[in-house]
DNA sequence: GTCTATAGGAAGATAGAC
DNA sequence: GTCTATCTTCCTATAGAC
């Protein structure tokens, strides 16, 4: 078995590596293809020929529809996860306004980076059993650390920490969400300053 | 369902009324349906099967899936502009905090009224330039009838109404949404406090 | 491993009888 | 006005050649 595998260095990871690539070109032209059509127009048609293969080849990297959309979900998710963590590991002795703003900001520019593929996935997208538990998870991370966070920092006043780190995590998601889906809204930063300012304040008073 | 009226009246009443009649049961139909099965899955196959009609009548009172649905999400957001402008409408020496409450408690009732079905309709539902319209028209209206209250309310602090009234409006409709939307998640009544603390907090600040 | 061509199936909408 | 039966369309997924 495998007797062809001692050729001078490696076969296989050239081979692994292009196939890397191709699952590249896929996801990206995936990301391309919901945030302009949708997801039932996004068609796996319409993705193979974005990433100028064919249907058939992209079927032997992904078994699915789902599948494509469910890896371009877990990306968003790692993505935010990897944001909120960069400012919880900081030094603590940053003010709570200066971390709220660190949230709030991760949060946008997450989102900013394509808001109709975010829009497509967040409203579109078949509610998948692996789905629902990618998000739950995520969402309870987001939630567990931030309640770490609250009961550790000084300045918080709050009675239930739990309750208040639901509160603020579903606060800045939804509102950012929304947000960023309507392009008509107002100025984006000065509605991330007030943001701030709400659960700040929320979360000090006396 | 003994409505073999011919009374001397008119002819074209009891003929309306039937009519009537069979929408409001397409359209209970359509809420059932899309509640169990979410859009795609809610055909108009499973919604004329459950109104008792038959799918070639169905198409007589709604000429396509989208319009049934759109009906639905209609009659949603004239519930919740009813319901808010109880609120709005009452004598003004409330304190902001039992106004906030209000907002809060009435999303909440309006939202908890058919939870999934709330659900498909935020999540499932294609996003027909009609709807989007609809969505937008009902926001901006909740938005301009917040600012106004604000900026009349005199514990009102914050600096900018216009933003504040988005924010807020934002905060409540999403957060209530999306608790509700999650069943795992902790006491419904205790979430309200502290929603309607947080924002009230917000607005009365030095 | 990649391709073309197509099977297979679902669901929205319509035709035409009664 | 209501029904049954069916048409049309479209898309996912697979078969099979190269």
């Amino acid at each position: 078995m495998a007797s062809d595998r001692h050729a001078l260095r490696a076969r296989k990871e050239p081979r692994q590596a292009r196939a890397e690539l191709t699952r590249e070109r896929i996801v990206a032209a995936a990301a391309h293809v919901f945030a302009e059509h949708g997801y039932a127009a996004g068609t796996t048609n319409r993705i193979a020929e974005r990433a100028r293969i064919s249907i058939g080849s992209l079927y032997q990297y992904y078994p699915n529809k789902d599948a494509i959309l469910l890896e371009l979900v877990n990306r968003h998710l790692d993505a935010g996860v990897l944001a909120a963590k960069e400012h919880e590991d900081g030094d603590e002795p940053e003010s709570l306004e200066a971390i709220m703003r660190g949230f709030a900001r991760a949060t946008i520019d997450n989102h900013l980076d394509d808001p109709k593929l975010l829009q497509v996935m967040m409203e579109q997208t078949p509610r998948t059993p692996e789905l629902l538990e990618r998000i739950t998870e995520y969402q309870r991370e987001r939630v567990a650390a931030t309640r770490d966070l609250l009961a550790r920092h000084p300045e918080v006043r709050v009675a239930d920490v739990d309750v208040a780190a639901q509160l603020v995590v579903s606060t800045i998601e939804t509102v950012v969400h929304q947000l960023v889906a309507a392009p008509r809204s107002v100025d984006v930063r000065r509605l991330e300053d007030e943001l701030v300012a709400m659960v700040t304040r929320y979360l000090t008073a006396a």
